[in-house]
DNA sequence: TTGTAGGCGTTATCAC
DNA sequence: GTGATAACGCCTACAA
């Protein structure tokens, strides 16, 4: 079934059966009432591989999110939803997988769907180096920086990494904790490069010497490899008083490991994550945190795309605030100062 | 940059760079060096509107997944493309939010992408009976039981749910709970009306009258609402000594407004949940629950859909094994008997 | 092995 | 208001 047949049977010419279903001016009442008649009878759909072949411009926005269990990003997502809803534009999603390409399938959209901007939740460095410049649309890196790419129409907006991590960081050595280990993503990762920075900047600011830091254990953002991190700094000589875990869900992987090599958190180890996914909430003890406003992240990325859409803005590099969540998971040694 | 360009500037004719870009045979090796040379200097790729328009039929199975962040959806989808991998089918995965249409959304891929098969990760039962007679693909519902709208050309896989629940509730009768209360999903879903008669069922072996039974809260799949239904238990005059959840979220709110409560689990309460995600494993106390094998319902539900289109197997309902994993969310009052 | 031409289902630009 | 008709980019007979 396509227009064509419905054509037939209600009489018209295919013009008007695309003039109708398109909610164009310019036909009258009688018509556009036979042929909805007609498409509901028959559960029409229009056919969008035709229709986006032949359409030049789309008043659409993709956004394409990688990672199909995230929470984060699945809440920015409800959040930028609800910002387009009031606008002309339609928002439409993909979902790739984790290690894929986002910037091939950002061509491959740009080619076959003709939107007026790309919005990328997550994002890998690389990917934008090696083939960012064949996309020549306004774009919006979410989550991860985009000024050392300096694609001219490439923004980016970011949680400030670096401040987050620090701040956690101070906040265990303001209450007396002294080698602070850290579990965290790979040193290769952009993102944890910029909360290991963090962690290094507390200590710095205190006159603490490198040598007189914890260690640093790299592995996966899961539950699991949090759990290994931790079990691996647990089975060292010197175990650490306060462990810093670069995203929560290493956290709790932490504190389940400290929980099963029968220590207890926060009395003999204090932990502070990163993100603030719900979970955190309610674990037992409910987990320290670095929150990241998904809310003000899905805020500025709308702002900013819309803006070098139409008034064509400049690609900006933007840096959102984090909060530091106290709950239940660090101990105090000292009264903090 | 279209196929044409490609032809204009190595001199060959359409239809070859076509022939190259597509794989076919009777190409000559220089032709195919060229051309494809040409694409990679381009970074070309097909536009797979005019692909789709143009193609009749693909060796191409949807998946559609409702609901972004389901743990369980996400490990099966793995799994699915892992068993589809060796196949000559390519499974391509839509995801579309939780209360959107899945039916809607399958006739739209059916008219774009002409796939040979469907595989639905949940569903609503009344858009199926609504729509679904649009739809002449062989289709395989998971994760939701299909057999009751009997549609010749729907399969379905999904756990014994009834099964499951009775399984949960009898593990704590067994050992020695009494009064049971149940938090779960609105009763008007199918999958929480069998849990529910699987809890009935358990109850109704060992002779227990529905008045001496435990109370339901209704609510939704998430860790607030099991909050929220279990802190409405514990504030009414006789509190449970167990409480079967009928979601492993719900059960991790639900231990966490214990605590906040001042009770302990399992020491004053005792849970048992449903599913066997990830996080279960890392709560404090480890979560005993049903597990829902993911594993298996991908592995049955490609075969029902393989089967279904090469050998036109006729429709079929299945039944997947459950596992109690009992950890330490349980207290026993007496010995199980 | 390669080239040519028709058409997939739409939309858009014309006339009428 | 409405009806022809020409693309959109690609695949695939069929012809050479």
């Amino acid at each position: 079934m396509t227009i064509k047949d419905l054509a037939r049977e209600t009489g018209y010419s295919l013009g008007t059966v695309s003039r109708v279903l398109n909610n164009h001016p310019n036909v009258s009442e009688k018509a556009r009432k036979t042929i909805m008649e007609a498409v509901d009878r028959h559960g029409f759909m229009l056919n969008t591989s035709a229709k986006n072949l032949k359409q030049q411009q789309s008043e659409t926005i993709c956004c394409i999110v990688k990672g199909n269990s995230n929470e984060l990003f699945a809440k920015m997502l409800e959040y930028m939803q609800a910002l387009f809803l009031n606008t002309k534009y339609t928002l439409i999603t993909d979902f790739i997988d984790e290690d894929d390409n986002e910037v091939l399938r950002a061509r491959q959209i740009c080619l076959d769907k003709k939107p007026k901007g790309l919005l990328f939740f997550g994002g890998n460095q690389k990917n934008f180096q090696e083939g960012f410049d064949k996309i020549k649309l306004p774009s919006v890196l979410v989550t991860s920086d985009a000024k050392e790419l300096s694609f001219d129409n490439l923004s980016s907006v970011t949680t400030d990494d670096c401040g987050g991590a620090c701040c956690a960081v101070d906040y265990l050595l303001a209450n007396g904790h002294q080698k602070i280990a850290v579990i965290g993503g790979s040193a290769a990762s952009d993102t944890s490069q910029l909360r290991l920075r963090g962690y290094a900047l507390a200590h710095e600011r205190r006159g603490i010497e490198p040598k007189d830091r914890g260690p640093y254990v790299e592995g996966r953002y899961s539950y699991k490899s949090g759990y290994d991190a931790m079990w691996k700094l647990l089975n060292e000589e010197e175990k650490p008083t306060a462990v810093f875990a670069m995203a929560d869900v290493m956290a709790i992987g932490a504190m389940r490991a400290i929980n099963d090599y029968g220590l207890r958190v926060p009395e003999d180890i204090s932990v502070v994550g990163f993100d603030g996914i719900q979970i955190g909430e309610y674990f037992c003890p409910k987990l320290t945190t670095i929150v990241q406003s998904v809310e003000i992240l899905a805020k500025r990325s709308f702002e900013m795309i819309v803006a070098c859409i139409e008034e064509g803005a400049p690609a900006g590099h933007e840096k959102i605030a984090f909060e530091l969540k106290r709950k239940q998971s660090v101990k105090t040694i000292i009264s903090p100062k």
